[in-house]
DNA sequence: TAAAAATACTCCATAGGTATTTTAT
DNA sequence: ATAAAATACCTATGGAGTATTTTTA
């Protein structure tokens, strides 16, 4: 399995439209419809319900237990990069929510004082 | 990115051996070779120190980084298909460490007894 | 000299493209 | 008639194989 393939899922299920999700990725919409078979194929289970009467189909249980996951291991891989690229550069990233960052934020600044701050 | 690529490296770490890895999951040697070449483009990083010298191969901060997520994303795969396989099934799978096992399981068959039990 | 990994090449599977058909509005 | 997804077919990339070379113990 590929990770593109979860990608493409992820932003299918968000979208619900092929059409759309192959436009953001830059790739033909039969190219979704094979992702979608391919994913279908490869857990052996059918991930939505194709029911072109009510226009936005159906996100089945086993896809949204797909979603769910696949979103994980997005985040996962994202992660992995990042962290990756912070060694090279020997910063380190910090990502807050804003509510939580408003909180949190002011208490933690004087502290760093002592770090090199790099803005990138 | 290939999910394989990501088993493959996770053995090669454990095992710290091309040759070994490509044995356990009967591909070819160079196969090995090429799966961790692809990583390392992939991410755009060294992720062991190829020194021959000693033997069993070093593994590098971006390596760790990657074998660490690396096991969580086949381990999510894997709950991924099992909880498809219990949606289809209409069963639920419950796994124990051992000694955990032991302490919990007594406790909780009693309760357990209202539900149909199917060994599978 | 033996071993383990890298390299070179060849080949085939499959992901993706274009064209077309199907289906429902 | 239009729009969206499925299907058919074709192509090309890249993943995997065999053979060979390199390197160190």
């Amino acid at each position: 399995m590929k990770i593109q393939d979860l990608i493409y899922f992820k932003h299918l299920v968000d979208s619900t439209s092929f059409t759309k999700t192959a436009e953001t990725f830059f790739v033909s919409q039969p190219s979704i419809s094979l992702t979608l078979k391919r994913l279908e194929e490869e857990f052996n289970v059918q991930l939505i319900t194709r029911d072109r009467t009510s226009r936005n189909f159906q996100l089945r249980p086993e896809g949204e237990i797909l979603y769910k996951n696949a979103g994980k291991i997005i985040d996962l891989l994202t992660a992995t990069k990042q962290e990756m690229d912070n060694l090279e550069t020997q910063t380190v990233q910090l990502g807050f929510l804003p509510t939580i960052g408003g909180f949190y934020l002011p208490k933690m600044l004087p502290a760093m004082s002592k770090l090199t701050p790099i803005y990138t």
